[in-house]
DNA sequence: GTCATTTCTTAACTTAAGTGAACGTATTTA
DNA sequence: TAAATACGTTCACTTAAGTTAAGAAATGAC
């Protein structure tokens, strides 16, 4: 379990055995099962989230239903609009399957960057990473159409569209639950055709 | 001009005399003619930007025609993607009006890093802060129709509605010129009626 | 100032997504 | 186990975006 996170740490700066046992002190490894809520809406949290095993996602509840706008998964780090603008949650954040976070915060954070700057180095980079990613992702959004983007997510992320429920999918890629079998069954057609 | 970049600063940490000095020394303040290129498909680069005055856009072209994705104003920065994956750009970076950035990249930011630590500090909260913005926005775009999505720019960005030109807006917003022109006269409709 | 190009709008037609409802099939849970 | 709930698909209909084309208005170049 900590070598997963500590294989990935490694591709980015290397940690003494000093800092390995800081971070397994810190205690932070936690279990849940799926369905289990991290975070609702109008709460305050000051919890970030790192994903070592299993998926988590986020989703507003609007005019009565779900819309689910971001999964992640193994190696994926979450930390919630909440804890950064410190006002009530407009989301929720919940588990889509039985999974294992590192959950951290603002405090132990700073604790950990002052006794090892090297951390507050790893998060400049991952965060910096990760925004270049998102903007990719969402300029690829953008530009392509709902079959466009259930195609590409069928190349980018096939796991996705196995682990999670269609109802998910579909407001992750930007329309209903029919539109998307709709979409589907077209795709299959073409294929045969 | 340097007081812009400086009040802005100190919103996030407090700076000494030195430090500011550093920064000015580094010689990074460059001024860009409106249309002016900043970085074109199948390039690489390593420069980074902040917007201290002006617009900046990000586009890309594809069956033939521009797709701009993303616009950057004062007090915005943007690390392209090619910066981080050190492979050649997918996109196009360009002026929309005369504008001075801040030009930097990574053995600069490395060095001011190692020399002044807190500037590390200040990259990642401004990389997380912008990350969290950049989900919201993202989460917006995915649970809005496009009529939504311009009301809702209306609102929180109405500046690029006048600085920027439709068919770029039409794209940002992940349609067509022609739907932008139409939805546009639809709403005007409903206002008056 | 004129010409050329780009930008914006309008229109008619095509295509696909939204909506509301029905139905079969899991999955829960009492 | 039976009833209830949630999930996925299909269908008919509505609404809005994509497409193609044409023309007006603004911008830029010479």
């Amino acid at each position: 379990m900590h070598d997963l996170l500590f294989d990935f740490i490694s591709k980015y700066i290397s940690l003494t055995d000093d800092e390995k046992n800081a971070i397994v002190s810190l205690d932070v490894f936690r279990s849940f099962k799926k369905g289990a809520a991290l975070l609702k809406e109008g709460q305050k949290s000051n919890d970030g989230y790192f994903v070592l095993k299993g998926c988590i996602r986020t989703y507003y509840i609007i005019g009565g239903d779900e819309k689910t706008t971001a999964f992640y998964t193994e190696m994926e780090a979450l930390t919630p609009h909440c804890v950064i603008n410190k006002a009530p949650s407009e989301y929720y954040i919940s588990c889509v399957e039985d999974t294992i976070l590192i959950v951290s915060n603002p405090d132990m954070e700073a604790e950990m960057f002052s006794k090892f700057p090297k951390f507050e180095s790893l998060c400049r980079i991952l965060a910096e990473e990760f925004l270049a990613k998102q903007q990719i992702n969402f300029d690829e959004f953008k530009t392509s159409s709902p079959e466009q983007r259930y195609l590409n997510l069928l190349q980018k992320r096939p796991d996705l569209i196995q682990r999670v429920p269609q109802h998910q999918l579909a407001s992750y890629l930007g329309i209903k639950p029919q539109s998307l079998s709709r979409l589907r069954a077209r795709i299959l057609e073409k294929d045969k055709g």
